[in-house]
DNA sequence: ATCGAAGAGCAACAAATTGTTCTATAGTGG
DNA sequence: CCACTATAGAACAATTTGTTGCTCTTCGAT
């Protein structure tokens, strides 16, 4: 067993993976090849299929590269209104800007045949249902928070319009949108301020 | 100006698209080819060459045709509960049962780069929120809403979850989740029994 | 029924891509 | 310094893609 990995060896599959995920966003899954990982970093061809003999094994590397790059952690001070705001700010603007962004819809389809991919994404909104889960347990702890449904449920919703809006609607996360959403959301999970405990 | 079209161009582009369909749902854009569609219908490459020398349009055609055979209008009769839970349902069914519902992941990828497959998407998204906003139209005219939202904002958060969760979370659309979420929406939208007119 | 127009089938072709194998070169770690 | 391993590069067959030229069939108008 070998202790260390050769740098050539992570090097290589490092360039290449940088490669990919800049060809996955620019011209999509189709065009993530040993051929064109080659063309744009020199790597050879030969080297390329010795390091991943499978094309699917490569692209999913690609959007693992891509799912786990964007990770925030939600800040918990209250009021939820707050959090909130700033954690769902985060969620969307990623959706915009980072490469997770641009990547996401290949995942989705990909995933509808791909297991592997299946798991990357589930992995990946596991985790962002998650942090948002978390805004809404400090609240709870608060007393904030009106029993008209189990947290889950709102936590999925908040998430969900986002993602629909902006991948199967194509309709804008403006910043109209976006406050309405949020405060819709504010709304339904919190107590009207006379009835606080 | 040919007044009719020769039906031998309209069996063939059928034929072509039948198959190209089918080959969509089974294998994936990817194998949507000339080549493919060649193959499974009989109907030389040159001749499918001929019908679609691109093969983006190729592929756009078949999304069309997968996006436009789901079509099913609202009923109004009220309760909201009622008629929402029947549209609802049969939107969550269709997602899982038709043609459009092993599509759609596809679809939404190519909308990523190809404007033809937006309009596609955006297109029948426009009509399946139109349906929904129907219904809740209808229950306004009845005097059954609440002011807490505005309508447009209600439906999409009754038709996002369900495409979140199947395409983008790979959560089930099961009974439980089916019910809960339908009570939910109609809970916010309804004014309480004492409250009505 | 006939005839011109147009569609479909067939074969062949160059070009590009894919996956594979081999050898020579160069970097790594002991 | 040496054995080991990664990489580059070239060559190869097989497949796919897009294109062209030709023939045969079908359609619709007269």
């Amino acid at each position: 067993m070998t202790r260390t990995e050769d740098p050539r060896l992570i090097a290589t599959r490092e360039h290449a993976l940088d490669a990919a995920l800049e060809i996955l966003k620019d011209e999509g899954v189709l065009a993530v090849t040993h051929g064109s990982i080659s063309n744009t970093t020199g790597i050879s061809r030969s080297t390329l299929y010795r390091h991943w003999p499978k094309l699917e094994k490569l692209r999913n590397d690609a959007f693992l590269r891509a799912a786990t790059s964007p990770n925030f952690a939600p800040e918990t001070d209250g009021p939820l209104r707050a959090d909130l705001a700033r954690l769902m700010g985060n969620l969307v603007t990623a959706l915009s800007e980072t490469a997770w962004g641009q990547v996401a819809p290949q995942v989705i389809a990909a995933a509808a045949t791909d297991q592997q991919a299946r798991l990357v994404i589930n992995d990946f909104m596991k985790a962002r249902i998650a942090s948002v889960e978390a805004v809404f347990a400090a609240a709870e702890e608060r007393g904030e928070l009106r029993d008209i449904a189990p947290v889950r449920q709102l936590v999925e919703m908040a998430i969900a319009v986002p993602y629909f809006r902006k991948y199967i609607a194509g309709l804008p996360l403006d910043r109209d949108w976006f406050d309405a959403h949020v405060d819709l959301i504010c709304r339904l999970a919190t107590k009207a301020p006379e009835e606080r405990d």
